[in-house]
DNA sequence: AAGATTACCTGAAGGC
DNA sequence: TGCCTTCAGGTAATCT
C-alpha cells in the first residue's frame, strides 16, 4: 500500500521529469478526480516545476505558458492521492496499456505517464496554492523531522488506541498500516494501548522506531505485498524487512512466539504478544472514564 | 465532540 | 467447476 516510502520513492522517480511539458490528457474513468473537464482544459502545455511529498500526498508543481500564466499569477498543483492501489508509471506510448488505466498524461519527450488503480481509492485534483494550503493544513507532523519533544506531546496528548494515532494523519502524515504495525513491534507496544496512558520510555521508543523503519523503508524503496511498483514498474524490497505485517501464526523474530491479528480502527493489526504486553503495569481501569482534565493547559 | 465504525471499490482466496 | 462470502486498507462520512 502506498505510504510515505511508497509515495517518496514514486516521487524520486517522477523527478527527472522536471522541465518536461504535458502535452496532452486522456481519461479513462474519472470518479476519483475531482474536476476533469479542469485537468484537460490547464494541463495541456503545462511545465513541470518540482515533484514533491507531503505524507502520502504527491505534489506535482505546474507552470504554465507565458501568455496563460499573465492572467492569474499563481501557481498551479497537480494533486495525485496514491489511494491502496494506485500507481503512477511512465511508458512507451506504444506499449499497452495495463487494466485498470484511467489517465494517460502524454509528455513532450515522446512518453506516457499513466495512471493505474485498480480500486480507484485514489484521488487527483488540481489545486490553486491558496487552495493546495487549505488542503495541506490539517495534516500533522512529518514522522521523520518531528522532535521527541512534538512527538510525545501529540502521542500523550490522546485517549485513542496507539495503533489509530499513528493512522491518523492529522498527528503524522504518511504512516499507514505497515509500517505502523512494523513500528509498534520494533518499540514492544501493543497497538490496542492509548496514547495517553504510555510512559514517556515507550513514548521515546516509538518515536525512535518510527524513524528507523521509516528511513530503511525509504532506503529499500518501499514495501511490495501486492500492487506497489514506482514510476519506473519496479516493486520495492522492504516486504523482505518485515517482522510482523501479514505474519499472523508466524514466530516472532524476537522470541519466537506466534504472531497475532487483531483488528483495531477498522485494521488488521499484527504484534507479538510476548514482546507487546497488552497492559503496562497491573491495570485497573475502574473509574478511568471518570477523568474529567483533559491533559495539557 | 473525540473516538469508533462504516462505505467506497475490485480482485484474490477460501468454503462448499 | 462455479458461485458465494470474506478480506485487503487509503480516506471521508456517519454514528455514538
Amino acid at each position: 500500500m502506498p505510504e510515505l516510502a511508497e509515495v517518496e520513492t514514486v516521487a524520486r522517480g517522477l523527478r527527472p521529469l522536471v522541465g518536461r511539458r504535458i502535452l496532452g490528457v486522456r481519461f479513462g474513468k474519472t470518479d476519483f478526480i475531482a474536476d476533469p473537464r479542469r485537468l484537460a482544459s490547464l494541463l495541456p502545455g503545462t511545465r513541470l516545476v518540482t515533484v514533491s511529498r507531503r505524507g502520502k500526498l504527491l505534489l506535482i508543481e505546474l507552470e504554465r505558458e507565458a501568455a496563460a500564466a499573465k492572467e492569474r499569477g499563481e501557481g498551479l498543483w497537480l494533486l495525485i492521492h496514491l489511494g491502496m492501489t494506485g500507481q503512477l508509471v511512465l511508458r512507451e506510448p506504444s506499449e499497452p496499456s495495463a487494466p485498470h488505466t484511467h489517465v494517460w498524461f502524454s509528455l513532450d519527450d515522446g512518453r506516457e505517464l499513466r495512471y493505474v488503480d485498480i480500486r480507484r481509492f485514489g484521488r487527483m485534483r488540481l489545486a490553486t496554492a491558496e487552495e493546495l494550503a487549505a488542503i495541506v493544513a490539517p495534516l500533522g507532523a512529518d514522522p521523520l523531522e518531528v522532535s521527541e519533544e512534538e512527538f510525545r506531546r501529540r502521542l500523550g496528548a490522546s485517549r485513542a488506541r496507539v495503533k489509530s494515532i499513528l493512522l491518523d494523519q492529522g498527528v503524522l502524515r504518511g504512516l499507514g498500516n505497515i509500517y505502523a504495525d512494523e513500528s509498534l513491534w520494533r518499540a514492544r507496544i501493543h497497538p490496542l494501548r492509548r496514547g495517553a496512558e504510555l510512559s514517556g520510555e515507550e513514548l521515546a521508543r516509538l518515536w525512535r522506531a518510527i524513524r528507523s523503519v521509516a528511513r530503511e523503508a525509504i532506503r529499500l524503496r518501499g514495501t511490495s505485498v501486492s500492487d506497489y511498483v514506482d514510476a519506473n514498474g519496479r516493486p520495492g524490497s522492504y516486504q523482505k524487512r518485515l517482522r510482523v505485517y501479514r505474519r499472523a501464526g508466524q514466530p516472532c523474530k524476537r522470541c519466537g512466539r506466534a504472531i497475532e491479528r487483531i483488528v483495531v480502527a477498522g485494521r488488521g493489526s499484527h504484534f507479538c504478544p510476548q514482546c507487546q504486553p497488552a497492559h503496562r503495569a497491573r491495570a485497573n481501569r475502574r473509574g478511568a472514564g471518570k477523568r474529567k482534565k483533559p491533559l495539557g493547559s
